[in-house]
Order: structure tokens, then C-alpha cells, then sequence
DNA sequence: TTGAAAGCGCTAACAG
DNA sequence: CTGTTAGCGCTTTCAA
């Protein structure tokens, strides 16, 4: 049972004294720079080889200044919406050779700077970065400024010059809320994660609300903004909001949740609550998720190429670390109404389900 | 715009001059360590703070040999398992002021390989992997061998005096054929993952299958070892291992799902194939997710605590790259059977529903 | 307590 | 092509 690990490791040192050649002929071998016979080139490996060498990556960091690692800030990976686009950053950046260093924010503003900062210490290549906040940027800026490639995802900040990585959300909450008015729809509830209050809103929710308020307009209508619940993301608090819509005075008779986490305790909450969906409330969620489509009713989503965004930015972060002067720009991917049976007519009247 | 990013960072030798002393003392104060007078700490804290000087963690790693960076290996950051325990695993070590350097195998051991060689080469502090292969360990014996701190996620690796964080599943899988014996299947379809054929099975599927077989043994039953169907995750494969446990000469009135992934494939290809849950075919699924309440019948489930095995997994970690001489043992957490309604008696007879 | 100087392991000039 | 000599930015002897 070697419980060792004090055998020092090997360094470029070693191995050319093996080979029996200067360490910079050495170096110059092992990591594949410069100019190299074949016959020490062989020799130089074949020392490696023998020493079991493995280059430190810390050494190299230091004086070329590429870590060849990318930090990955996101408010949660445990939200599905997180893990697939992290995948996806993943899988693009792997290919360049880069690794993820991940950070939890919890959304809050403070752990997403002291993770940027702690990233930047570490000098990773570059970052992407899901904003918790639209106002309170200083520390993307200052990545920015340090020279560093940075690409947002899910979330633009207004005033800075940075792409993001993310879906064309509009043109599908119009979609879905000319669904919703058609099956004649007025007190529609809109639940979304916020702590405390996020001034201004995170784009994608503003652009959710936008599609929203843009066809009540249409329509010669007023969305009530008092029907917008932001919520901190505690089930607690979601079943709150739900009982609070469909239970007052005026109440709600559609549901859109801002995302799957949301819409998850949305249809538990009303299950437990004994509404039928849809004929007592309608729902929408907003992120198609596998289960969506097995309860009863499946629900109408509207579905983001999740996996595909997060690889988009992880692309264009590694063509940006690899200098390119003009990568193509960020375009928004769509995202597409999938009507499904859990939106239907005010009080479950006899028109088709949708 | 500022789209420079040209200016140097500052050094410790920069704030030395700018404080008026020497580097070394600079570099005390900075670091936190060796002594230093009050006068020099403060006037070195205020240049610095003056430059907006930040430290170069490469260098302090270059010498330290502390990276303040763990590996987590998993097989798939998308699989709610593995994002959940990831999320776990942060929040434990992060505590400690460690950050977390992500790698996706998708299962495969080259991959794993591969990826624990460039986190070694990374120097990170210590490793959390959810070894892909029970057989194929010797770049996990090389972690070991080299000294740096390892712990295992979810699966044991026969041979490796490695501790794992993970749930004590064999009691759970052996209450949930009882379960199902009671209810008059004998023959209980077996879904799990596997790139092939993965010999030995990895433990947690070795423990879910001898809970299993136990169960049939106690009432001198044999439970048919042609009901097993490894599969790759892809949906087509899972639905044609359903299909055909289903539709066979000698059909499963019962089928396990492997995971939460596995299950819901199962289930919607269930629903597809116009089966009934539980009247023509129960349902029970390894790992709780919050849409197994929702569907209609709920599924019955085996919990793990998934969030505490990463948790715990991250804080033995933190003990030992900390030095702990003999960290307290990772006690597997308990699992547990919940019943809900996709468990119901061969043929959907009169019986009770669990 | 302080400072000078010597590394950590590697890459990058610069001569030969 | 090869070897020598400096560093990268920080920590760490070692004297003072």
C-alpha cells in the first residue's frame, strides 16, 4: 500500500539529464515548441516516457499567462437550465482544450463577484457568465477591461459592450400570450425568481413580460402588473404566490412559470390545491423539460435550445481566447411555443384545448 | 471604451515601491504570513489597495504546491444526480476556499483518463470522482499513489482503499422487491446504463441488483438475470429495452429504472406504448426528482440524499487535503423507498395500490 | 521585524 | 538545431 506521494515529481530537469540533453532542448520537445531534432525529440520522449513526467501546467501557466481553463458563473447549477448550458460550454471549450472552472452564485451579486474575482486570480482564459444583476456589473466590466474574453449567458447587461449567449425569447411570449388571450385569457399570473427586487428585471424576464404586455396590447388590453410575482427561489414562497393568484378576489386564470423549477412547484401547488389544469387554470412554463411532456396534463412550454446556447458560448469564448479578431457575432437561438394540453379556455369551456 | 487590456498587472513589487519597503515585507503582508510589523502591513494594504492589486494565485501555486482548486469527475453534469452532488460538493469545499474544476466523461474511462491526468497536471488540491469503469482504475491508483487526496462519488472501486460518498442502497433495493414480490411480480425488467459491458457492474447497479435477486432468494424465488438490460443513455435504446421487456413472449409486469433519467424514459414510453401504470406495468424508479410526484400515477421511488453524499463527499476532502490525520469514515447515507402510485399487483388487480 | 537573494518548473530570448 | 541565461510573480530561506 503506497501511502508515499513524497517522491518528488519529475521536471524538464530530469528528463534531459535523462535524455542526456540541455533542459531547454528538453522543454522544447515536451511541449512541442521550437525547433527539434527527431532524433533528441525521440530520445527527449522516450526519457519521459521512462520517468512517467508529467509537465506542470502551474509553471507553464505562469510565464505564458494561458491557463488554458475557462470559468463557468452560474446562479445554480442544480437548475437544469444551468447544468444542460453548462454541458454545452463544456463540450465547446474542451475541444480548444480548455477546462471549466465552475462557480455558484446562488443569483446573489456578491458571490458572483467573488467568484469573478477569484477566477480572474486564478487567470482563467476567459469567463462566462450569468449575470444575477442587470445594474450591478462593475466586476464584468472590470474583466472587460482587464483584456479578458468574457460572453454572458441567458442575460444581457444593459451598457455593456458584451454578447450574450442566449435564446430570442420574445417573438415566442407574444406567441404565447395571443395563445392565452385567445382561450380568452385576461388575469394571467407571472411567477418569476427574484431576490428581493431586481431593478431593472434580468432581460429574459423582461423580454418574457415584454411578450406578455405586447399582446395584451395588441389586443386593445392592459396586463395588470400586479399579476407579476417575482419570488426568491424557495418553494415556500412559489406556493405562496400561486395561492396568492388563484385564490383572491380577481383571480388569475392562467399561470406562466419564468422557468422549469418555478413550473414544477406550480403544478404541484395546484394539484395540491385541487384545481384541475387546465379547466380550473391554464399553465405555461417557460423551459421544456422531459416531464413536461409525461404529466397529466402535458404542459404547454416554451422550449429554449438549452444545450445548444451554452455550446455557442463556449465556442465563441474559445475562439475569442484564440485572438480572433471578428468571431461571428452571438445570435439569439429561437425559442418555440410548444402548445400542449395544459392551456385551455377560460373556466374549461368547450373550445379545444391547445 | 476601454479595450485595452495592454496595461501590465501590478506585482508585488509594485506595491513594495509604492509602500516603501521591500518586496519580501510587501509580499508578507500581502500573503498573510511571516511577520510584519502593524505600520508595514497597513501601509502595504493601502498601496495595494491604492493599485487595485490583485494576486497571481499561479505564482502562489507555482510554489505553494496549493492550487485551492479541487477535480470533480462526473459522468454527466446534465444527469440531475450528478448536477445536484456537484452542487454539494461545491458548497463543502467552497466553504474551505476551494473552487471546483468541472469534467464531463459521458461515462467513458478514456475520458476519465484523460481528464483526471490534466487535473493533476493542474495541481488541483485534491479529486472527486464517480469512477466510470469498476475494473479500469489505475489512473485512480496513480492519484492515490501520487499523494494527492481522492474521494469516490457514488460508485466503490473493488482494490482501491479509497472511501466513497454515497447512499447505503443494497436495504432500499432488497424493501423494494419486497414490495413488488409481495405484489405477485416475478418478473421484474432491470433498466440500467452501461456502455457495453461494463464486468464487473459498477456497485451502486451490483447493489440494486443483489437487493434485488436477495429479495427473490428469501422466498426461494429466482429472479431471471435475462430481465437485465444494460443499456447506453439514448432514449431509442431505453425504449427498445422497454419495448421488449414488454412486449416479449414471457412479458415484465415490473420494471426498475436505474435513474431518474432512465425513468423517465421508461415512463413516457410506457404512456406511448398505451400501458397503463401500475395496471398493466409498475413503475419504480432509483432517485427521487420533484416530476415524480407530478405524473399521474406518482412514481414510487428510491431516495437518495444527494445533495449530502456530494456535501460530504466535498467536506472529507476538504478534511484531507487540510491534513486530517484520520477524517471521520464516509458512513453511507441512508436511501429510502417511497411509495407512491406506480406500484400496484400483477394484471392491476383489487389489491391496495402502494 | 526586515531585506537580499534563491528558488518553484517552465518558457523565451539570445547567442553559438 | 542547441545550449546558456534570464525571467514569469510569488514564497522562503538566511542573515542582518
Amino acid at each position: 500500500m503506497a501511502k508515499a506521494g513524497n517522491q518528488r515529481e519529475f521536471t524538464v530537469a530530469d528528463v534531459a539529464r535523462e535524455a542526456g540533453v540541455s533542459k531547454a532542448q528538453a522543454a522544447r520537445a515536451l511541449g512541442a515548441y521550437g525547433a527539434v531534432s527527431d532524433a533528441v525529440r525521440s530520445r527527449v520522449l522516450a526519457a519521459a516516457a521512462r520517468l512517467n513526467y508529467r509537465p506542470n501546467q502551474t509553471a507553464r501557466t505562469l510565464n505564458t499567462g494561458r491557463s488554458h481553463s475557462v470559468g463557468v458563473v452560474v446562479g445554480d447549477i442544480e437548475n437544469p437550465y444551468f447544468s444542460l448550458a453548462t454541458r454545452g460550454i463544456s463540450d465547446a471549450v474542451e475541444r480548444s482544450g480548455f477546462n471549466v472552472v465552475l462557480a455558484n452564485t446562488s443569483e446573489r451579486v456578491t458571490a458572483e463577484r467573488a467568484a469573478v474575482d477569484m477566477l480572474m486570480d486564478k487567470r482563467v482564459d476567459g469567463l462566462v457568465v450569468a449575470p444575477a444583476s442587470a445594474s450591478d456589473a462593475a466586476h464584468l466590466r472590470a474583466v472587460v477591461d482587464a483584456g479578458r474574453p468574457l460572453v454572458l449567458l441567458d442575460r444581457t447587461v444593459p451598457g455593456l459592450a458584451v454578447d450574450a449567449a442566449r435564446a430570442e425569447i420574445e417573438p415566442a411570449a407574444r406567441e404565447a400570450a395571443d395563445l392565452l388571450l385567445a382561450l380568452g385569457h385576461r388575469r394571467i399570473g407571472y411567477i418569476t425568481t427574484a431576490d428581493g427586487g431586481h431593478t431593472p428585471l434580468p432581460s429574459p424576464v423582461a423580454a418574457r413580460v415584454a411578450g406578455l404586455v405586447g399582446g395584451f396590447t395588441d389586443h386593445g388590453l392592459t396586463w395588470d402588473p400586479g399579476l407579476l410575482r417575482p419570488c426568491p427561489h424557495e418553494e415556500a414562497a412559489i406556493r405562496r404566490a400561486v395561492a396568492d393568484l388563484v385564490r383572491g378576489a380577481d383571480p388569475a386564470t392562467a399561470l406562466i412559470a419564468s422557468d422549469s423549477l418555478i413550473g414544477q412547484v406550480v403544478v404541484g401547488a395546484l394539484q395540491e390545491e385541487g384545481l384541475r389544469i387546465p379547466d380550473d387554470v391554464s399553465v405555461l412554463m417557460y423551459d421544456d423539460q422531459p416531464w413536461a411532456r409525461l404529466v397529466t396534463p402535458p404542459i404547454t412550454v416554451v422550449a429554449q435550445p438549452t444545450y445548444d446556447i451554452g455550446f455557442a458560448a463556449g465556442e465563441r469564448l474559445a475562439a475569442l481566447i484564440g485572438g480572433a479578431t471578428n468571431p461571428p457575432p452571438l445570435v439569439p437561438l429561437p425559442a418555440t411555443l410548444i402548445r400542449r394540453g395544459s392551456v385551455g379556455p377560460v373556466g374549461g369551456g368547450p373550445a379545444a384545448r391547445s
